[in-house]
DNA sequence: GTCTATATTCCGATAGAC
DNA sequence: GTCTATCGGAATATAGAC
């Protein structure tokens, strides 16, 4: 039922509730929470039923498992992020690399499924996301005072909309690189992920610092 | 398990399939399609479950038919709003409202399930998406063609990129118009539609334009 | 902590009466 | 076309041995 840290880098092997994380994470992202069955996770995990109960309790306090799992390195990434912004003369431009850099970071670091299944919660409605929602979505505070300065006068609604949706366009490309790649046609197969990242960030800007005039 | 085509206007009460197609469009979009069985279904739909098996064959043929039952709209609409676009001096501003238009058609008909249901599978990834995929999403030549002449010079690939976040961001926005209001502060309960629809336009906008100069 | 075995409920799908 | 009844299997969850 309780939920450990992860352990201290070094461990040699990974005790049986990491691989349950593990496992829960990639088949959540994969085929959605309603659809994996926990027979199915404990499966991919090489374990059995009873496991899952004991280490987590249910379906629920698994799936809140895997998303707290990662849920420190972001916070933690945006926080740094923040802190190195220039005091003044700030850009469009570098307000979304910032934002758009917590999520590269859990990237690189083999977080795809998780993105992906953050993308998945946050387009589905509902209120699973739990934990991630209020300390990942809505506490943009500090982004909307910086976009402020940006782009000034206008209504903190509106801000605060193109921030959610700058996070929902992030959250899709960056959850799955491999069908970005197949969506925009057959020339794109040998899009990098560097290069993904760097017209991602081209849309962010464009999000962030609103309409073109016209 | 043969999808019948909509009735005739005027006719009186709804059939069981046109009932069974409400009914699964909502838990759907709810609660996403792995967890929603065909007995909710049946439930919500005020019948047996034999009678799912009847008229759609299946799970899959059950959501297929509630993917098309709105695709004739927005198709019609989609092509209905581009030949109306004026020959030259077209604006990025003008695309975005003839991308989202349709949309918001499908919206203004009650089909809110509809893209939000959409939506949830553009988000997950997968192939559920069958039909739709390649007649909603992948041909969009004509709006790329378009936007070649607002954005001269741009690669197509990155062209498609932002048709597609564009079309993700409008799913995401229209799919729970409730939820878009929730999510931008308390003082954004009195947005009314219009005027989302008015902030999702210029969000769109600024996808379609690229990102500003630096 | 980890396992097997099991209780109980629910699932998709079909058969057959009407 | 619509219903009831039912089959075979899979689901969550727990009990209890080790």
């Amino acid at each position: 039922m309780v939920t450990r840290a992860a352990p201290a880098s070094g461990t040699r092997a990974a005790t049986t509730a990491q691989r349950l994380i593990v496992a829960a994470e990639r088949l959540f992202a994969e085929h959605g929470i309603g659809a994996v069955s926990l027979r199915t996770v404990m499966q991919a995990a090489g374990t059995n039923v009873a496991a899952i109960h004991y280490h987590f309790g249910s379906q629920e306090g698994l799936l809140d498992a895997v998303l707290r799992s990662r849920l420190d390195q972001v916070l933690g990434e945006r926080k740094a992020v923040l802190t190195e912004l220039p005091e003044g003369g700030i850009t469009a431009g570098d307000l979304a690399r910032a934002f758009v850099q917590p999520v590269v970071a859990v990237l690189a670091s083999g977080g795809e499924h998780w993105i992906r299944l953050v993308g998945r919660l946050l387009a589905s409605g509902g209120d699973e996301l739990g934990v991630i929602s209020e300390s990942f979505f809505e506490r943009n505070a500090t982004f909307v005072e910086l976009l402020e300065r940006v782009s000034p006068g206008v209504p903190r609604r509106t801000l605060n909309f193109r921030l959610t949706q700058a996070m929902n366009v992030t959250l899709n490309v960056l959850g799955d690189t491999e069908r970005t790649r197949r969506l925009q046609g057959p020339g794109a197969a040998t899009w990098t992920t560097d290069e993904i990242v760097a017209d991602l960030v081209g849309i962010v800007a464009s999000v962030l610092a609103g309409p073109p005039a016209q």
